[in-house]
DNA sequence: GGGATTTCCTGTTGGC
DNA sequence: TGCCAACAGGAAATCC
């Protein structure tokens, strides 16, 4: 499941193979599930028919694809979504819901279960895009501080791990790095957010840095659908410390690892070592 | 407005 | 072996 590693692993994969690249042809189904009511076929076929690519950037979990015309392609990868590179005339697998053909190959974007979603923003008006809006500052920034993320969490009931999963403290996270983070803060993630201590808030800081930082250079974890340069598994699964280790020993007291429900999804943590 | 819950979707897994 | 229910989860919608 796709969350800012691992966007990041394909964005700086596609990002020197798409520059410069005219895209020729448009294909798409109207009404397919991944433009929801943000796009039509239509309109995003006059957006992209004939354009450059000019870069190829993100933005929490979302691409974001640079045009000479000023515009903006939108794709969020949602649980298991991908994005690859096929050869002209190949055909593409069941599921594909965008197929970009580009000067010397297709830009394909595959979605089974139809959680991600492609978007198109005019020039000037990236922040407007649904998702974008509301998104909080990017981890991996020198702008993202302790004092930031003490000001998303300050006076929030909700758990910390559900406010980290809103993408509003911080983008970017998902369920696995959510996880980590907290256990390597060493922080209940069913606390309310806004009861930790500024001591806490600096090391759940650190700790997203930390994880986020590490999973990049391991090229993103692979759980079951993510992959990226041709069928190539992320290798940040293997140092995963307590995500889906439920029952395991914790690496660093010996504690059976617990899972708990927090809003329909699962956290995994130390009842010892996380307070 | 905040917080909790539900919904969307399909491939995989586990139980019977 | 085969069927079916449960499960996985990001983000938006809905409800309280």
């Amino acid at each position: 499941m796709p969350e800012l590693p691992e966007v990041e692993t394909i964005r700086s994969l596609l990002a020197g193979k798409l520059r410069g690249k005219t895209i020729r042809e448009v294909t798409a189904r109207p009404g397919d599930r991944v433009f929801r009511d943000t796009v039509s076929v239509a309109r995003l076929k006059r957006a992209l028919t004939g354009r450059k690519i000019e870069g190829l950037g993100r933005r929490g979990k979302y691409l974001v694809f640079a045009l000479d015309s000023g515009d903006f392609l939108v794709i969020h990868l949602g649980m298991t979504g991908v994005l690859y590179l096929l050869k002209p005339g190949e055909p593409g697998p069941e599921h594909t819901h965008l197929r970009l053909a580009l000067d010397k190959n297709d830009l394909v974007f595959v979605d089974p279960r139809t959680f991600g979603r492609v978007m198109l923003a005019s020039p000037g008006k990236l922040d407007e895009v649904p998702g974008l809006r509301d998104l909080g500052p990017e981890p991996l920034d020198d702008s993202f501080t302790a004092e930031v993320l003490a000001a998303g969490l300050r006076g929030r009931k909700s758990p910390v791990k559900s406010l980290l999963l809103s993408q509003k403290p911080v983008a970017g996270l998902g369920n696995i790095y959510a996880d980590e983070a907290c256990f390597r803060a060493g922080i209940d993630p069913l606390r309310h957010g806004g009861e930790l201590k500024p001591a806490e808030v600096e090391a759940l800081c650190a700790s997203i840095r930390e994880v986020l930082a590490e999973s990049i250079a391991c090229k993103g974890t692979t759980i079951r659908d993510y992959r990226w340069d041709q069928g190539k598994s992320g290798e940040f699964a293997a140092r995963l410390q307590v995500y889906g280790r439920t029952g395991e020993r914790c690496p660093r007291c010996g504690e059976k690892i617990k899972r708990a429900m927090l809003g329909g999804r699962s956290a995994h943590f130390c009842r010892n070592c996380q307070r």
